[in-house]
DNA sequence: TAGATTGTTAATCGATTAACAATC
DNA sequence: TAGATTGTTAATCGATTAACAATC
């Protein structure tokens, strides 16, 4: 029940961070928090809490502030986190056995309900339960169990090759930790991108650019 | 030799993917581009490419373009990935091992000096040639080696504690993978958090938010 | 030179912050 | 009721886009 139609991504991102607090929140035994309270743990304006909440609904009790509780399932919900979306996951090398068995994707919105990889050495080990299939059985079963979600974790020579078979079958969505974007050219395909190597270099320049400072304050 | 003192982060955030896309176009011998060319496959407009661009220097040339090979190395000059900034990574969990092996650090800027854990049953392995040493060995590793970022990839639980730890070892900067913020509170530290259940959520939130799309129009 | 494309300034757009009336 | 804090509108700030003169 969105107030406004068109959120921006911007709001949007900054939704799990909340999510968490709030949770952390509540098992600390907190049961209500204000805009500002909530600002100064956050690092952020009471302004765009209050902003940012109200995209969505009114949460809140003036003169009282926010049920930390009822605040953090409101967020859930608009994340759609109780949907449990069906995800595969494909490559299971390093990378991607660790995400298969270091992330809570239940918690997250989704179940991961598949992994697959083409090394006769990996196929047939389970992870967390989950059995590594063949990628040749990915046709089979996607027709039969329609995941709507994939995390990519193939080396970059194989992410457009797979990201195209994986939308004939049927997939819009990619959570893609390849090292480079995802190319499918279709318009309703939604790909959340995690560069890693981007991220790293984000934080060279920081690290340079401080140092820089430094010398020039010398 | 940057000409603006205050690059936005908006702007740094581009850098490496732009120069991901012009070192594949000098692998391919691409060898001039033309800020429109750029934009059409990365999906920008020429506008801010220039725009960024401009922030650190005249990097084209008018009426010709940019020289690849040229440009890919100015990115990288400026992004400090030459630095070789030493790295120790801290929590040789799944995820933990998964970047220590899968990620190249060299090409990002960074040296990954040391692995440390607290578990017997991994102390004393290898990963990608490194040795993992118990953290109790983390002062006297500092000490001697001086790396200046810690990858964090301990359990929530530990953050605080491990963080404030390398903060006395001389470390100011953080990649920092575990679920929670960070929250060292000195001012001169540097924190780049890879968030990954957040990363997750919001691909949850835009398969909910197109899927109700989709229910509207019908 | 003519054509192309940059570098840069100005205009627009969007996101954040400030202010305050509404109200619990 | 008085005090507090929200929801919301208006003001500000920053980032993106458009336009064009400079120049290769």
């Amino acid at each position: 029940m969105p107030k406004r139609d068109n959120i921006s991504m911007s709001v949007i991102r900054r939704l799990p961070r909340y999510h968490r607090f709030l949770s952390h929140l509540h098992e600390d035994g907190v049961t209500r928090i204000s805009s500002t309270e909530l600002s100064d743990k956050l690092g952020l304006t009471a302004s765009q809490i209050r902003q940012d909440l109200n995209c969505f609904g009114g949460f809140g009790q003036q003169g009282y502030g926010y049920i930390v509780d009822q605040l953090c399932k409101e967020i859930g919900e608009i994340l759609g986190l109780q949907n449990q979306y069906k995800a595969i996951l494909v490559g299971a090398g390093n990378l991607g056995q660790a995400i298969a068995s270091h992330m809570n994707f239940q918690a997250d919105g989704f179940t991961l309900a598949g992994i697959f990889d083409s090394s006769p050495f990996k196929i047939g080990n389970r992870i967390g339960g989950i059995e590594i299939l063949d990628v040749q059985e990915l046709e089979r079963f996607c027709e039969r169990e329609k995941p709507v979600m994939a995390v990519l974790c193939v080396p970059r020579e194989a992410v457009n090759e797979i990201s195209e078979r994986l939308y004939r079958l049927g997939i819009r969505s990619f959570w893609n930790f390849s090292h480079y974007d995802v190319a499918v050219q279709f318009p309703d395909v939604i790909v959340e991108n995690v560069h890693l190597n981007d991220s790293l270099m984000t934080l060279c320049y920081q690290i340079k650019n401080k140092a820089q400072q430094a010398e020039k304050e010398s």
